[in-house]
DNA sequence: TATAACCATGTCGAATATGACATATGCTGA
DNA sequence: TCAGCATATGTCATATTCGACATGGTTATA
């Protein structure tokens, strides 16, 4: 399986469901990724709105330009420890970061 | 202090002993590290909920009781890719999250 | 006592994520 | 046109996190 292709399924317009089932992943391993891309989305809305630059975050949190770019693209190789620093450093609030996390967690069991 | 999260936070690299030295956090590494409580408490309480042992919930997610342990006494080794992982796997809801997060003191932003 | 189940903690080689760097693309204003 | 800035993407040595294992403590049951 490749993780890469994620982001290419979500641009083709793939909805979580049937993108679970494609890459033939569990379902804790396709709610993390959602819950993944719901936090990078966030990442890049938070920074913009803060009129940042990619460095200017990258310097923020201690990173790169590169890394700040694989957050918001999806990659593969970013840990959602990172995602959330990003979050967090692009301004978003505690509280944000919590509501985005667990609206993506399921309602029942 | 309670001491619970007092040992988390040397856990995790800090020393709690000085406020000077607690200062010293960012507002953003001083959220993610409660954050980061908040689900660990939140997998302890959704696998006892569920009548699991560590064992159970290490072979949910293909890992082994020790980890389980460690995510659950909020050891620093442990990522949040990892903690998000078995609150999943032990069948936690949006609402037992949202009541963890909101069990902790409440934080101005 | 003894046996078993459960949990805590330390260690270690292997696997994974990291920042830094190079470089390419795209966009904007002079 | 072109210079400059922002962003995307690949690579790599190093740092971090991993599962596995060993071991000790606690509690319960016989």
């Amino acid at each position: 399986m490749n993780p890469k292709k994620l982001k290419h399924l979500r641009a083709a317009g793939w909805q979580a469901g049937s993108a679970k089932e494609f890459l033939q992943l569990s379902e804790g391993e396709a709610a993390l990724v959602e819950i993944k891309l719901a936090l990078t989305d966030a990442v890049r809305q938070a920074r913009i709105k803060r009129k940042l630059s990619q460095s200017e975050l990258a310097l923020r949190i201690k990173s790169s330009q590169s890394r700040v770019a694989k957050i918001e693209a999806g990659d593969a190789s970013v840990s959602l420890d990172l995602i959330v620093r990003a979050l967090l450093a692009a301004g978003a609030t505690r509280k944000e970061v919590q509501q985005t996390f667990t609206s993506m967690l399921p309602v029942a069991a």
